[in-house]
Order: C-alpha cells, then sequence, then structure tokens
DNA sequence: TTGAAAGCGCTAACAG
DNA sequence: CTGTTAGCGCTTTCAA
C-alpha cells in the first residue's frame, strides 16, 4: 500500500508537508492540501495507524471488556460506546471475559500490549483480584468502569442505582396487593445482586412491613433441582403471592417451572424481573421489569473516557443512572 | 513503558539477542533467554506490537465483521473464533455492520487502515455492492466469509447448508402428518432464506406432493399488521396444520400470534423455526427448530483463516456444514 | 507556509 | 549462539 512517501514524491512536497495534510494542521496552504488530496485518492491512501501510533505514542485505540456479548444489556451498552465513539477518530476493541477472572486478565493483557489508550469495563461476577487493574491505573492509562464496578477508590464509573430498581420492582408488587413477596436472590457477592436484595428489603420496610411477609430464596438453573426447590417453598408458603426475581433469565426459568406447578401467573402469583432483556417481551405472559437504560450507560461511559482521553487531568467521575420500571402482563392486577 | 533496549542495557546484551527472546527463536543459550525473562519479569515489560507490526509488516490482528453482536448465532460464531485464535498469537477485533452496507464498509476500512492481517466476516443483508470487498481482495489480504456469503467467485466460505436445514424442518412436519404447511418466508434477496424456501418446496416435492397442499407468506414483525394478515390467512385456510418460519425470532412471534387468535401449538398447528436461538427453548411451548452449529461455524472459518495465514498460497475453501433438526414441544403429536 | 532530519520500539539481514 | 546495523511509515522539533 501506498505511504505518505509515494505521496511527497508525486506532489513534489516534503514528508512533512503531506502528513501535516493528513492531520489537519492548519499549517498548509489550501492549494497544497488539495493537490495532496487528489493524488491520495489516486492511490487509494490509507494512514498507516501503527507507524503514526508508534511514533506520536497514541494508538488511537479503545478497549472494551464485557463479561458476554450475547446479552441484551451488554450489546447495548456496546452500541452506545460505539455511538459516541464512532466519530471520535478512535477504533474499538471488544473482549469478552465470559465470567472468568482469568480471560479478563488476558484481555486486559492483549490490551496492553496493543497500546490501548483508554479502557471501559465491566468486571466478571468472578473477579475479586484487582492487582491488574491496578496496573492499569497506576499506568495513567485511562478506565472507566459501567454497570459492574469494582470496589476500589478513585475510579470513574456509571452504574445503574440497583438499589433503586429494586425498590421499584418491590413497590410495584406491593402495590399490586401482593401480600407474601418472594426473592429470587443472585450471588451475595456480586454487589450489584445484593444492591437487588436490599432494594427489595427496604421496599417492604418502607411499607406496613407487618403485614407483608418475605423471604428470599437462591437458585440454580438445574430445572430438576429448581423445580423441587420452588413446589418446596410454595407447599410450605402457600401464601406467596408475588417474585421478585434478580434477572430476567431467572425471571423466565421461575416462569416456566410455575407453569408446571400449576401456578398461575399473574393470576395467582405476580412476578418481575430485571434487566428488561429482550425476550421478556416475547413471552407468555410478558414479564414485567426494570430497564437498565444500557444505551445511555455506554453513551456516558463513553463520554467520560474521551473526555480522560483529551485531558488527563479530568476529575474523577461517578455517575449513577435510574432505573425504569416497565410493567406488563406478569403482575398485572387480579382479573377477579 | 519499559522496553527492549532497557533490557539490553540491563542484562548487558543486544537488542537482538533480547528481541529474539520474545519470539522464541531457538537461537538464544537457555541461560541468556532465563537472564532477559527475569529482567522483563521485573520491569513488567510488555512487547510493543506496533512497533512490531510496523517493522515486520505483521500486525497481529484478525478483524470480524458481523450485523449484530447481540444474537445467539453470531456471537456463538464469535466464541467458535476466539476458542481457535486465542492460542494463536492474534488477537480479533470486532465491528459490527448493524446490517448497513455504509456500516460495513467503514467497518472494513478501518480494519485496512489498522492493517489487519486477515478478515472473516458475514455480511450484512443490505449489502448488494462488494467493491468494497473486492478491493480487500485484491490487495491479498486473506478473508473468509461464514454463513452470508456475497455471490463472488474463488472466495473462502464456511457456510450452512439451508436449503438441508429447511429441508429437515419441512420433513418432519410431514412427518408429524401435517397435510397444509405454510411458509413464513424471509426477503428473497437473502441468498440463505431463498435456499430456505427451496428446501420447504423441495422437501413437499419429495414426499406424496398431491396430497400435500402449501403456501408462503411474509410478515412484517408489526403486531398488528401480521395479526391481520395471520388471521386472514387462516379465515380463508382453515385446514392449515404446519408451519415452518425461516427463523426462530419471528417464529416465536407467530406463536404469539396463535396463541391470541386462539390457535393451539402444538394441538391444531404445528410450528418449527430456523436457528434454535436460545429463547426458543424457553418459550411454551418450547419451539422445535433447526440447529445452525454455530461454533463449529466460527471455528472452521477461523482455521481456514489461519491456514491462509501461515501460507498465503493455500488453496481456496468453501465448506458446507450441515444443519441439525432439534425437536421439540412444538411440534409434538396429537395429544388425540 | 514548507523542508530536513531525528527517532518511536522493534525486527531481520548479515557478519562474526 | 550473539552483535551490528538499517530501516518499517509516520510525527515532530527546528530551521528556513
Amino acid at each position: 500500500m501506498a505511504g505518505i512517501k509515494e505521496i511527497a514524491k508525486r506532489t513534489g512536497l516534503s514528508l512533512a508537508t503531506v502528513s501535516r495534510v493528513f492531520n489537519n494542521s492548519p499549517l498548509v496552504s489550501p492549494k497544497t492540501r488539495a493537490k495532496v488530496l487528489k493524488v491520495a485518492e489516486e492511490l487509494d491512501y490509507r494512514p498507516n495507524i501503527m507507524a503514526a501510533a508508534l511514533r506520536s505514542g497514541k494508538s488511537k485505540i479503545i478497549g472494551v471488556v464485557v463479561p458476554e456479548v450475547n446479552n441484551y444489556f451488554f450489546s447495548g451498552i456496546i452500541n452506545g460506546i460505539e455511538k459516541i465513539v464512532s466519530n471520535s477518530g478512535y477504533n474499538i476493541i471488544i473482549s469478552q471475559s465470559h465470567e472468568s477472572q482469568e480471560k479478563e486478565d488476558t484481555a486486559l493483557n492483549s490490551f496492553l500490549t496493543l497500546q490501548v489508550e483508554g479502557i471501559l469495563m465491566s468486571i466478571s461476577t468472578e473477579t475479586t483480584n484487582y492487582s491488574f487493574i491496578q496496573k492499569i491505573i497506576k499506568n495513567k492509562i485511562p478506565i472507566v468502569f459501567f454497570d459492574r464496578v469494582p470496589t476500589l477508590d478513585s475510579i470513574n464509573s456509571v452504574t445503574l442505582n440497583d438499589h433503586l430498581g429494586a425498590y421499584l420492582a418491590t413497590e410495584h408488587l406491593l402495590n399490586q396487593n401482593c401480600k407474601h413477596l418472594l426473592h429470587i436472590a443472585g450471588d451475595p457477592y456480586v454487589s450489584i445482586f445484593k444492591e437487588r436484595k436490599n432494594g427489595f428489603l427496604d421496599a417492604i420496610a418502607k411499607k406496613d412491613a407487618k403485614n407483608i411477609k418475605h423471604q428470599s430464596v437462591s437458585l440454580t438453573t438445574d430445572i430438576k433441582k429448581d423445580q423441587k426447590t420452588l413446589k418446596d417453598l410454595f407447599q410450605k408458603n402457600p401464601s406467596i403471592d408475588g417474585i421478585f426475581a434478580f434477572g430476567d433469565e431467572i425471571g423466565l426459568h421461575v416462569l416456566n417451572l410455575l407453569k408446571e406447578l400449576g401456578i398461575d401467573v399473574p393470576n395467582m402469583v405476580k412476578l418481575i424481573g430485571f434487566g428488561n432483556a429482550n425476550f421478556s417481551n416475547l413471552t407468555q405472559p410478558k414479564i414485567s421489569t426494570i430497564d437498565q437504560e444500557c444505551s445511555e450507560m455506554g453513551e456516558l461511559a463513553a463520554e467520560i473516557l474521551l473526555k480522560n482521553l483529551e485531558n488527563p487531568n479530568t476529575k474523577i467521575e461517578t455517575k449513577v443512572l435510574s432505573p425504569r420500571l416497565v410493567i406488563r402482563e406478569s403482575t398485572k392486577p387480579d382479573q377477579n
């Protein structure tokens, strides 16, 4: 592929001048610029980012690490990131951690070898060792976390108010006259899941707590096991009439289990999930849920990163987004 | 970050020797190697890929373009690609075309500026202008297409036998004693959708065609419109008892529409989709479908690309994978 | 407004 | 087995 040198030769200009044209330097006369651009066009010239990166120390690459790409939430975030970054001159590279600390560190390591200028990331559920992340911060590579954030001081982050989301979901169940709530809880070591549980409890506490019974359970996604767990639970607690699941997938899982147990949703039990996954709108009944504003989260995170890339002295930002209650059929008022 | 120079200085060796260590050259004594590695460790040395790329002309980057990342099929393919590429020393960068020719070309263009060594791609449904792709081929950058392939000669590809998949699906409906089949057809300009329709027709032709009625329709995913389309269709053709949808999403859409029309699946009508999307296993009833072996497709495509990267004279390969029938509840035999 | 020249960090002949 | 040396394509002083 033709380089800057060839263009210089053909235009009779120096390397420096040609380079200036492609860097939009104001120090080039319009005439010269036009001449260069014309020849560049003819040669189908494309700047060699590698060379520019090497020389300038700026790779123009932003690395994104997400647990999983096939996920409504994370792919929504990626779309938000793309939207903001696309016209900034930066390139995005995406890696998946598949919820493994090891793969996450491997991804970060490739990012460093690729000399990324900045990183956007959501940590895996498994991540407890932040040494690699701390190394990145020490190396002054700007990094913005979204959704799942490490418990470290002074980091840029965009998160969802999970507590509020859970609160809204639970409040909605209570408003539908549920008196005995069940929370399908996520791993409490994951901070957002703990927050969701707290939101659940606080919503009940705020209400007239004495009249409301509530309990939590965690499931495995092993159909047989969970079937038994739920069956036993409902046998012992036939008064359960409202369920708040910490995620939509597990919510759908519960919905299917309930159907097999002959428990009708929403007439016998109301169910609400969390996340507004694409399929939650396709189930029967459609599942009420909490929307996480994923595109906005990606956009905000990307904006913060770009700000830091422009000016390394930008001060730390921690944004918290408010979730939105999405009411569908699974929490509809009783027919009778 | 410390470079090879610093290591050379600290070990008293030359740049060349240090470089050889990191390139696993056999021309280094174990002692020297150990010494270099030790110092590298201390300095937390990380080779600068940009510099290596510039010098060697090899970026060690593979670009992947898919229409959409939040899609069971494509993310499965990406996982397959990652599996093969992960231990090859290459890095993967992923771009989405969002089914737009323009974004697809933009992605390819960034790939070229980033000096990718090879490309894996599935073209968007909108892509009809192959000039950019042809430019890449002319530039001798190895490219392997998967699933959606441009109609060009001499290109590496891994595709699914869509005709066979549709054939299997239709045959399955016929084996369940369906006598009047409906095909929910995709855009005929997309070759794989045309193939699926042909498979549908051929399966019927192979069977005793005289006793089988069949027809095709296309939907919009606009619920109201489609509701009307289906209603009219079933009013005019109450004998329809088997539906083959060209995709799982549209299949689920149809399933929901049928429910609202009071048409029971599978007792009144049997339904089969295509793609084995993750949600097809979570619906009520669970949707029978055709699995596309996506991980295998990704693995094969990546293997072909790596082969071409190693040896540019590798001859063109075109692999066709066989789909697999997945029988679930939506095509269960009648209860009576 | 333009040009000359140095060099980013690394690789790859070539010579020893 | 190790070292010397000349760039890869581009940016960036500095000087004109």
